[in-house]
DNA sequence: CGGGATCCCGTCAGATACTG
DNA sequence: CAGTATCTGACGGGATCCCG
């Protein structure tokens, strides 16, 4: 049980013996969205064997990262302070691991909560503050998100709302984000379809959220 | 040959394609440090078997973050630039981790280059900026380095050299940075030993590099 | 001697089935 | 729903060997 250790004494291979095993940061990453029952867990990381699960969430919980939280019927897991305290970690590797996405492989998803730390990534708070309050409602493939921007704070929720633009995507979002595509050419070309609201609110997303390539 | 795909399209778990497998990330952290020959890596990573370093090595090339440079007779591995943006995020996880340190555990080493890293993340450039240009000896357990901290910047190389300060300290070196022991007490109990220099400049050091648990 | 390659073994991850 | 049990295959660990 007692994580693999590097035989060194130094914060980042303390740091790995934490949350280096193979799944532990993007368990991590999910429950920096929010508390998570084990089958969500399960569900948002679709081809984690549940034994692994079971055993990363221990390990975890032994290392002081996350918590199990009986809730009345349910069983739920959340970051403890520390754990919380990766925020950093996670955003920094997302924002270098972002750099090198390309083209989606077969078999490759998306998912609810990896757009939502994404998207975290990649706003840009100080553009945000001198813009006024927007809400889009992003369909991307299958995931919808309500992403409610106000000044330099983002909230980014599952599911819908009344928004000032609603538009739909696929994962070539990434391109509008990274500014290969202009709003534009996002629209034009079909890789953004905007599905209510002014298409100009677009460009007003696009600098919100943006993260050179 | 290929790393192990998560079956995701986001940035952390395409990071972690590239630089989530075992070893990787320490690998890294010494390339941070500069350039460094196959033997070097394997001395600084004491427990790393050779074919793992090896292949880590070959899997980083393929991926764009390590670059093989043949210089006349030597072969060094160096980051190439995507990979030298990799520097917030171990910083970032070395911060994390130092916190969650505790006593050395037996057959725990500490090398130079960690040792470079961790005392790059325990930098506080805000405050150096405001003291004037110092020069530190440090032993760290078998470890000597020379610290020259002028204004914001941090330079750190292996060795000696004439400093304002020379001290010796183990590994508990991390009680002082973390503010667990004051300079004084530090130096009363046998932490830290001063073997040149004006004690008063303990202080310096450990407001320069400071790292709160 | 530096820079690996090869071999064997133990442990972990992956897939599936099963249970309280 | 929240895991445990079991089996298989792949990867990591350690030692040794090889080649320029």
């Amino acid at each position: 049980m007692a994580a693999r250790d590097y035989g060194q004494y130094g914060g980042v291979s303390s740091a790995l013996e934490l949350v280096g095993e193979r799944w532990a940061l993007l368990i991590i990453r999910d429950l920096l969205v929010g508390p998570r029952r084990y089958g969500e867990l399960a569900g948002g990381l679709a081809r984690i064997p549940s034994n692994i699960l079971a055993a990363r969430l221990k390990e975890l919980q032994a290392g002081g990262v996350i918590r199990r939280v009986p809730h009345s019927r349910v069983i739920v897991y959340e970051l403890t302070p520390y754990g919380r305290e990766l925020e950093p970690v996670i955003l920094a590797l997302g924002a270098w691991g972002f750099k090198a996405m390309g083209e989606p492989r077969e078999a490759q998803i998306i998912t609810p909560d990896s757009m939502t730390m994404d998207l975290r990534t990649a706003f840009q708070p100080l553009v945000a503050a001198s813009l006024p309050p927007t809400a889009y409602a992003a369909r991307l493939g299958t995931v919808e998100l309500f992403i409610r921007v106000e000044g330099s704070d983002l909230d980014v929720v599952r599911g819908g709302g009344p928004a000032d633009l609603a538009f739909a995507a696929g994962a070539d979002i990434r391109r509008l984000i990274s500014g290969e595509l202009t709003p534009d050419r996002a629209i034009t070309t079909g890789v953004v379809q905007v599905l209510g609201g002014r298409n100009e609110l677009l460009d007003r997303f696009a600098t919100t959220f943006h993260l050179a390539a």
